[in-house]
DNA sequence: TAACATTGCTTTCAAAATGATAGTAACACT
DNA sequence: AGTGTTACTATCATTTTGAAAGCAATGTTA
């Protein structure tokens, strides 16, 4: 239950978390969702190291979050876009966001609406199958056999 | 964008990755809601030194997603149990995990059920208010002005 | 009653990760 | 020719982590 890359972990939160483990990652992917694609976006926004970002970008290319995309080439430069598993990324982190919203609440705090409404949104997981939200029923954690 | 405990943070995501953003939490966390409450259950089932453990018991008790209960008089021993806070962040967990088990998938892979149906759960986010899934529709991340 | 086990830590120290600062490479612009 | 832009790499001090051992308070066993 305890070893970062190799991931022959049965549990699907420890496979997240081992290479998401880490803020870097994490607002580099919410930064990502919020538009930005180039190095020195991504480096200003949020006063990483240059070398941290350098190998945080490397390590969600590697693992197929994020993927580099030429946007010019005279001067050859590169950008680096969600693939469609970044962009699946994105439930995760608005419901980070929620909890934070509601446990670590006072000052201003950024809200998310909807881009063409303008509806504010009120996120919850919930179960696709009954509706019921995630936590109002007691759930168990199950590892298949194999027989 | 980059300090830890102060806070001023206006973005909900950065405020939960402020004490969330590394994974010996997020795994104390995960084996909270799976039921274990005692130092030595998570020293074993994480294979965490202790001193790591001692820490990260320390900050998650101090954030109030943990607490300390007197389980034993003579002698005298606590454990952690989950607060409301912790028991909100299970949603965030699900969801990590949800993701892991999308694209991080390959052998063994534990699931979740309802503990009293036995109905496999497969967990999405979705917009309260309209029933939408996040991610269906494009979104705006809004910094409300003091007027 | 002496010895060992259990639980929940602390101490120590080496190794690895991080962060700050500076520098570089490839070009464009003036 | 000199300056600016973008995307980095190199270097090195500081911080965090991890592994191993030790310890305190009690209970259990012989």
């Amino acid at each position: 239950m305890n070893d970062k890359n190799s991931c022959d972990e049965p549990c699907p939160i420890a496979r997240s978390l081992a290479f998401l483990g880490d803020t870097w990652s994490l607002l580099i992917l919410r930064d990502a969702h919020f538009g930005l694609t180039r190095f020195d976006q991504f480096r200003k926004s949020l006063g990483i190291a240059p070398t941290m970002l350098t190998r945080r970008l490397a390590t969600l290319t590697e693992e197929g979050i994020l993927e580099k995309r030429l946007y010019s080439e005279r001067p050859p430069r590169e950008e680096y876009v969600l693939t469609a598993a970044g962009r699946d990324f994105l439930p995760v982190l608005i419901m980070i966001g929620a909890w934070g919203s509601q446990h670590r609440s006072g000052g201003k705090l950024v809200y998310i609406e909807d881009a063409e409404t303008g509806q504010a949104i009120k996120p919850v997981a919930i179960d696709e199958v009954t509706g019921a939200k995630i936590g109002s029923r007691p759930i168990r954690f199950v590892l298949p056999e194999d027989d």
